[in-house]
DNA sequence: GAAATAAGTTAGTATGCCCTAACTTTTACC
DNA sequence: GGTAAAAGTTAGGGCATACTAACTTATTTC
């Protein structure tokens, strides 16, 4: 009969477990800007059956993480994105600090932060960003949210997107796929690169670019996952 | 019909989850040079149930990494002591990198490592280990294993069980209580310091001992967690 | 060696997270 | 705006891991 007795479901106190951190990082991967995140899109990302997440998404839910409508999506709430931001932090400090202090490659860092990030502790995430120096990005150019939980949201271009004769310097890169992130490698569009269109061949085909002094020729599917900040320079932006 | 469609059973494929790995870890531990694990003491070594530790007991026999005989304990099998030496040398390579690459008290080391020895890889700790400089000993002064799965098993005596008079130095102490690591580092007893048991009083009384040129004086339960390899010295063993 | 105690097991239940199959709701299209 | 396709949910399981309560086996004690 007295309160104090009863469970106490003070939210957001208990750790959450790993897939729901993953559900949480993938939840704000999608909507990022605030949209929605479909069923289906989630599933995919986490390699799930659309049944399973459904289940899930009304666990997370009924913890106040996600605001869920049935048949709509759900959206974070408040405590979900900061516990998105902290899962993220952790995932990205993990990549940067892999990279920097121990060598490791940038196609490799992925997968070993997928597991850390749910077992470090928040003082061992901090010593690490501490050591290397508190980087502001991981080694494929995301940016690291703070402690305090924010980031920067900018939205760049993809290099599908960018105009020909347009030039831009590579900012980040998708990180999941090790083979992608190799090729890349051997091609050298690494952030920081500076890089031009130079032309694209219709019906998706190959588009051209210009980087250093050599000219190099990708497909468009590739060219997706490489995001660029546009520089205003000489051939400007009509293409 | 075909033995191919069959659920591949090659046992010791898997990874093993975080709750076998620590199992394994107690059952060696407990039973470290072939003895019989009870299973009361693996119950209370992990905090949970006799109840649960009969079915987790059961699964782990099924699986090969555990010969069990009903009513009467358990033993590693070869499969199973090599899965626990494989926990164990992340587990301490792992506290002997944050302790040294990153400046972590001795006295938290374990609690982290406790849940990174489960997600990180064989390359990562490899890694650790290297850009540390391959260390045999964790910072408690427990031997790491190697990769091929062997470990210095020497039984040190513990300082309760030191003579009056006799001298030793100290190799290793307990490393889970975060307390009584705060107190023995505030007495100075590390791992490689002389020490001289000056007297031991009855009936579990204080024991002195003699430490650098300070005298202090302990209890036989702090004493009985400080391993000290004897000294053949003026005192002798007598006592 | 029988009774008392300690140790260990089984039965039954819970929770988290996943699955497939069958169903419902939404959306897209003519 | 009715129907087909797509998206999403529910129903019904499975497995791993834990718990408590009740029972059985082993050990200790007199
Ligand atoms: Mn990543
Ligand atoms: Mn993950
Ligand atoms: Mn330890
Ligand atoms: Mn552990």
């Amino acid at each position: 009969m007295s309160a104090a007795r009863e469970e106490s479901r003070v939210p957001g106190r208990e750790p959450l477990t790993a897939p729901v951190e993953d559900y949480l990082k993938a939840i704000y991967a999608i909507g990022r800007g605030s949209g929605a995140a479909a069923t289906n899109e989630i599933a995919q990302r986490l390699a799930l059956a659309p049944a399973s997440v459904s289940g899930m998404v009304r666990r997370l839910a009924d913890q106040g993480l996600l605001a869920y409508e049935r048949y709509h999506g759900v959206k974070l709430t408040e405590s979900g994105r900061r516990a998105a931001l902290r899962t993220l932090r952790r995932h990205r400090v993990i990549e940067a600090y892999l990279a920097e202090a121990l060598g490791y490659p940038w196609d490799r860092v992925h997968e070993e932060a997928e597991r850390l990030e749910h077992a470090a502790s928040d003082e061992l995430v901090d010593r690490m960003a501490a050591t290397i120096g508190e980087p502001e990005v991981d080694p494929h150019g995301a940016p690291i949210p703070t402690k305090d939980g924010s980031v920067d949201e900018t939205e760049y271009t993809s290099l599908a997107d960018l105009a020909v004769g347009a030039s831009g310097v590579v900012v980040r890169v998708a990180d999941e796929d090790p083979e992608m992130l190799r090729y890349l490698g051997e091609l050298s569009i690494l952030p920081g690169k500076r890089i031009t269109v130079r032309s694209r061949a219709p019906y998706d085909g190959p588009i051209t670019l210009g980087s250093g002094r050599q000219e190099i020729s990708i497909g468009p599917a590739l060219a997706s996952h490489v995001l660029v900040a546009p520089l205003a320079d000489r051939a400007g932006k009509r293409g």
